[in-house]
DNA sequence: GCCAACGTTGGC
DNA sequence: GCCAACGTTGGC
């Protein structure tokens, strides 16, 4: 039994929303292409751990909600399919280069939390988001994610 | 739409 | 293995 994470994890808004998450439920994670970001979550998710869902792209970008990892990783079947913008031609059912975890809807919140307002709190300096500008999975710390949730949910 | 940051590719 | 060129991310 291992603790939980935290984690943040990023969406383009117009590909990707919070609300297309709570209207689908669960979704698998499809598209990280980024090696660091693929190695979390193979390597570091666990089923129950938290997620900050963030709205890359958007104005303005922040994050939008909650959710929750609800599978072990897995390859991303994208990978495999020629048809999808995804496709890896260097991926193998053998040895799969990409890999998900799939998540559960939890939580919209009723406002954005924005960057800018992570900037300038005292309490969020530290985090990934502002240093690791392009890290698309990133682990965030439970007082990081609990406040980000307050904020949200402050109306 | 611009462009800084930065990850990836490929020639050598 | 270096590193310049290139491509992508993502805030503004």
């Amino acid at each position: 039994m291992t603790e939980k994470s935290y984690w943040l994890m990023k969406s383009e808004e117009s590909d990707y929303s919070i609300t297309d998450l709570r209207r689908d439920g669960t979704t698998a994670w499809t598209g990280v292409r980024n090696y660091e970001a693929r190695n979390l979550m193979r390597d570091q998710t666990s089923p129950g751990d938290l997620v900050l869902f963030y709205h890359s792209n958007a104005k303005p970008p922040g994050v939008a909600g909650i959710a929750r990892v609800v599978s072990e990783p897995y390859p991303d079947a994208t990978q495999f399919d020629e048809e999808s913008i995804y496709y890896d031609g260097k991926a193998s059912r053998a040895e799969p280069r990409w890999w998900l975890v799939d998540l559960e809807f939890i939580e919209a919140f009723p406002r954005i939390v924005p960057i800018q307002e992570i900037r300038e709190h005292p309490r969020l300096q530290d985090m990934d988001l502002l240093k690791r500008l392009r890290l698309s999975v990133q682990r965030v710390t439970e007082e990081q994610f609990e406040i980000i949730g307050e904020l949200g949910r402050k109306g």
